[in-house]
DNA sequence: GTGAAAGCGCTAACAC
DNA sequence: GTGTTAGCGCTTTCAC
């Protein structure tokens, strides 16, 4: 491969200006700068981005870690990264730590090594993920969708309480005795607020709080057909007649257990879901979820990263609204 | 951020011997290994990745260039690249060309610039996407999904022609007499070779073949909900009663729209489409596809780059096998 | 406006 | 085994 060296020796010119040329740095006479870029032309010169990124101690681009890139709602969110991105004049180096805390630190790493311009991360874990080498660093970091405690950083997260706490609420409107929960693991801020939703509307519903209706899972399909077949197994008086399913994974599997099991939706049980997905249209019945603005999450957090050296002051926090999308799967009130 | 030299200092030996711990290239005396350790651990050290890039030539990433990250079929082969790449020692930058040549165009640069190990590739166009500046740079590539044409690179693809001719025949088996085909733009490899073997079935069973019911549009939602639009607006006696429909993406589009027609499936319109999903189950009929392996493709891709450089002889080519997956939205036999 | 020269952090060749 | 040294390709002073 060429090097910018080549490149001077065949425009007659030095290297530096070959690099003034490249960079528009300084004025190069048209002449020359015309030579220099036809030789780039002729010799296809690309210039080497670890020379370049060594001797200006920093990079153009910026990692974005994802818990799984398999769950379309993070993908939503990383498009919308991606456009912001583009727009502030970074790459996107995307990286998946599959809910994994040591993969995850194994990119951290990576961004570290890399000094990345800054760094998107929805985190693995709510209090286990280290943040620490990006922020010894000085590195930008914004954390979407799940909050890391106890590292000050940038946020963009959703009022999961909120939309938690509506979605439990239709539920009872409509006319659910037993609403179960299934959520998330402790380690994950969108479970436990999730979690902390649904309660805030039996509450307000004046239902006492049954423990035996709170099933914990991963955030993966085969956790909500587990928790479905659970929540299903025991005496029928048991059995609840609605669900909140805090993930769009798990919906997946618990409406594919209730199916598996001749149960009806929603005569038998109510079902709302996390997060909207193209087909939710398309299920019978039609799915009721709460949405999650999940481009704008993205869009927002590249906003976040490409100010954040400017911003003075704490953490920035910004919350966004989630909206219950009533379709079928919850009843009808009454 | 401490350099090598900060590490050497306070471990009292030189640069060198850090590099030898760090990289175990050399046997070190335990007594001064152990200091290093303690100094690298204490000064938090993390190497500078393009400075070792540039001095040892090479990096140990692949970038994998996408063209669409928001599909489930593109992750899913990605998490096979990315299972495989973790076992062969690379990591894996992750691109999103957007279906967008331009785009895709720039990514091919940054693996340039960046001079990467290599590269995984589904081409934003079979015939303009422009693999020559990673070839020259002699980059292994191996192509995904979609064939590259008039560029000699390894790939791992789908017998799509294949797929299609089992999912038409099917179509006609269970009775259809006009059956629509809904593929994607002439520039992606897979419309083309999924039509093809549409057209393959139609003349094994002696029948017609008819322009009309032939329709291309982008590879997203919004396509196959537009095609069925137009299907089904001109005079009933011309609409299809059966749909191919050549992509995951297009069938919940196609889905939809029948559905907002009050169109039945598949009594008024049997369809099969291309690429499972996990919520193919819970649609109302369950919807009958041709499955891809798709991590497989991503597997054996990470395979073929690991091995690209040993390996002899012309490209590799490792051609999959689809399977047609029969629910119920493609009706009954007889 | 332009070139010479230094140096970013790391590793590999070479001495000892 | 270990240190010294040179140099990867690039940008940025500093002279002129």
């Amino acid at each position: 491969m060429a090097t910018i060296t080549d490149v001077a020796r065949l425009a007659r010119v030095s290297p530096a200006t070959v690099s003034r040329v490249l960079n528009g740095t300084t004025d190069v006479s048209p002449e020359r700068a015309e030579r220099v870029r036809q030789a780039v032309a002729e010799l296809q010169y690309q210039p080497f981005s670890p020379a370049r990124a060594l001797r200006r101690q920093l990079t153009d681009v910026w990692a974005v870690i994802v818990a799984d890139i398999e769950n379309p709602f993070f993908t939503s969110v990383v498009r919308g990264i991606e456009d912001g991105a583009r727009e502030f004049g970074y790459r996107v180096l995307l990286c998946n730590s599959d809910e994994d805390v040591g993969k995850e630190a194994g990119y951290i790493d990576v961004a570290v090594g890399e000094r990345v311009g800054g760094v998107v991360i929805s985190v693995a874990s709510t209090r286990q993920s280290d943040l620490a080498p990006l922020l010894r660093l000085g590195v930008p970091v914004v954390a979407v969708d799940r909050r890391p405690v106890g590292h000050l950083v940038d946020s963009v997260l959703v009022d999961n309480r909120l939309g938690a706490r509506q979605a439990t609420a239709h539920l009872i409107e409509n006319g659910a005795r037993r609403v179960a929960c299934i959520t998330g693991p402790k380690r994950l801020s969108t479970a436990n607020e999730r979690l902390a939703g649904y309660k805030d509307a039996l509450a307000a519903a004046g239902r006492r709080f049954d423990e035996s209706l709170v099933l914990r899972e991963d955030f993966r399909q085969a956790g909500g057909y587990d928790a479905v077949r659970a929540l299903t197994s025991g005496r029928p008086r048991a059995h609840p007649d609605a669900l909140f399913v805090a993930n769009n994974q798990m919906t997946v599997g618990a409406l594919q257990a209730l199916q598996q099991q001749d149960l009806d939706v929603p005569g038998d049980v109510k079902v709302v879901g996390f997060d909207d997905a193209p087909w939710a249209t398309l299920t019978r019945p039609q799915l009721t979820v709460v949405a999650q603005p999940t481009y704008d999450i993205g869009r927002t957090a590249a906003e976040l990263l490409a100010t954040a050296r400017a911003a003075k002051g704490g953490p920035r926090e910004v919350v966004l609204v989630p909206k219950l999308v009533v379709r079928e799967s919850s009843g009808r009130p009454g």
